[in-house]
RNA sequence: GGUCCUGUGGUGCAGCUUGGAGUGCACGUCGGCCUGUCAAGCCGAAGGUCGCGGGUUCAAAUCCCGUCAGGACCGCCA
């Protein structure tokens, strides 16, 4: 291992020897000479044998199989040639170090069901580890905003006594001679910290949903991106953090994989301007009925016909991905949204839309606790299971808000894919507990 | 949960409308050939309960009913 050479690298070792790790990519194996493509996690290179030269490595090669890892040791030779990279690696021996078996279960055009169930040798192919290159370039440029605006870092419990969201359904786990529910969002335990003084804090971690959902954007399990922020005079504050962490990631991730997402997905990552067009939710309506389009929904907010048309319509009059949407009435929102001044009707909270997809939501949150019961109350949920929640208010908490980003919606977006599953190491289903 | 669509060698498809021998294509696998390939090429071979069950028919991958599995959209949401 100490002695790895990765296949990047080759290029600057021309006459030297170099030990080389991966798997079997492709076998050209020809009555006087062979070739063997070896792939490992930076790239391709053509190894490349006489068989007069060596019997013992020819008969090696006359019995690989695709996908089987090998330790090859071998001179780089720059050669024109060679269409892969104008050079090659003359093996001096070369070690299977484990036989795949014949007749790999996919291939590259092999239906998405039918990789994830042989996900460990899907994500082999370079365009997919990419996706996971740019996850952490995402991941690490988050991180770079955060830190520089003093954020404190999150690990909040995934197991929990009861519900920290409204509307969404909880997993029950067995927890000893009770029950215990698996955490749809940090949600309550981001407003304690900020009860606790830590003033602004960012979690990447799992939540958990369990609505049977059977869509391309959803899945029962999947890393949420969550921020709260202490002493905000409203969500505008908020969606000014938010538009600038997602700025800077754009930037970051363009600077470095802007051309290969272009070349490998088709997808242009475009740098959006700072501010983001706003938009109330009752404009946005207007909006879409004035492009010819009802929205159905009975409660009034938008549905995805209806995110799709407000897309266009912020392309076309801001030339703008990006959107917030604004203003939402209380009777779609949870109940620790605070409300408007006002307009007790509407809540001080926001969507934010990326091309048509909802990625995050976000307010600010009620943290005065009369109030916050007083709304409790008023959605008829029981306070019981949230008397712990509501002393978090009750001993001086700042005024705070904050959003979930879906990190896989982001990712899908960012890439132009079709499906969270393509951007999930593993996906998580109504239908998908393997592997 | 609702609507619609799809199940055919290891993989991806065509065949189904208008029933006639498991027919065809591409990739892969195995064997042979081949003086440097690079999407290698050429020749040959193996590999199938046409998701499953029932029905119609002289005859079903094909038509009908049921069932199971998966997917897309809607609902729900990040």
């Amino acid at each position: 291992m100490d002695q790895r050479t990765m296949v990047s690298t080759l290029a600057g070792a021309a006459g030297k020897e170099v030990t080389l790790y991966g798997w079997v990519d492709v076998v050209r194996d020809q009555k006087a000479v062979q070739f063997i493509v070896l792939r490992d996690e930076s790239g391709k290179v053509q190894l490349v044998n006489d068989r007069d030269a060596s019997a013992g490595i020819a008969e090696t090669i006359a019995g690989l199989t695709l996908d089987s890892t090998v330790r090859a040791i071998g001179t780089v030779e720059l050669n024109d040639r060679v269409k892969l990279g104008g050079l090659e690696v003359r093996l001096a021996s070369l070690e299977v170090l484990s036989s795949a078996a014949p007749a790999l279960p996919l291939n590259a055009e092999s239906a998405l069901d039918t990789r994830l169930d042989w996900r460990f040798v899907d994500l082999r192919r370079p365009e997919n580890r990419l996706i996971f290159e740019i996850q952490t370039a995402v991941e690490q440029s988050f991180r770079r905003t955060w830190q520089a605006d003093g954020f404190l870092e999150l690990h909040s419990p995934k197991l929990m006594a009861g519900a920290s969201e409204s509307g969404a359904e909880l997993f029950r786990v067995d927890y000893f001679d009770t029950s215990a529910y698996l955490a749809q969002s940090p949600q309550f335990y981001k407003q304690m910290a900020m009860a606790a003084g830590f003033g602004r804090v960012f979690e990447i971690g799992p939540v958990f949903r369990a609505n049977p959902s059977f869509t391309s954007r959803h899945d029962t399990e999947f890393t949420s991106v969550d921020v709260e922020i202490s002493w905000v005079e409203s969500h505008e504050d908020v969606m000014a953090f938010e538009e600038r962490l997602v700025a800077n990631m754009l930037a970051d991730v363009s600077g470095v994989f802007g051309e290969r997402i272009r070349e490998t997905f088709g997808t242009e990552v475009r740098v959006p301007t700072v501010p983001f067009p706003r938009i109330s939710l009752a404009d946005a309506l207007q909006a879409i009925r004035a492009r010819g389009y009802e929205v159905r929904r009975e409660a009034g907010d938008l549905d995805p016909e209806g995110e799709r048309q407000l897309a266009a319509y912020i392309q076309e009059t801001a030339g703008h991905e990006f959107v917030f949407v604004t203003d939402y009435p209380v009777s779609v929102r949870p109940f620790y949204h605070m409300r408007q001044a006002g307009n007790p009707e509407l809540t001080k909270s926001f969507d934010l839309l990326w091309k048509g997809l909802e990625i995050t939501t976000g307010a600010q949150r009620e943290h005065r606790p009369e109030q916050l019961v007083s709304q409790v109350r008023e959605k008829g949920i029981p306070e019981e299971g949230l008397a712990y929640y509501l002393d978090f208010f009750r001993y001086g908490c700042p005024p705070h808000g904050g959003f979930g980003l879906g990190l896989t919606r982001v990712l899908m977006i960012l890439l132009g894919m079709a499906n969270v599953r393509e951007v999930t190491f593993l996906y998580r289903g109504p239908n998908r507990l393997f592997p």
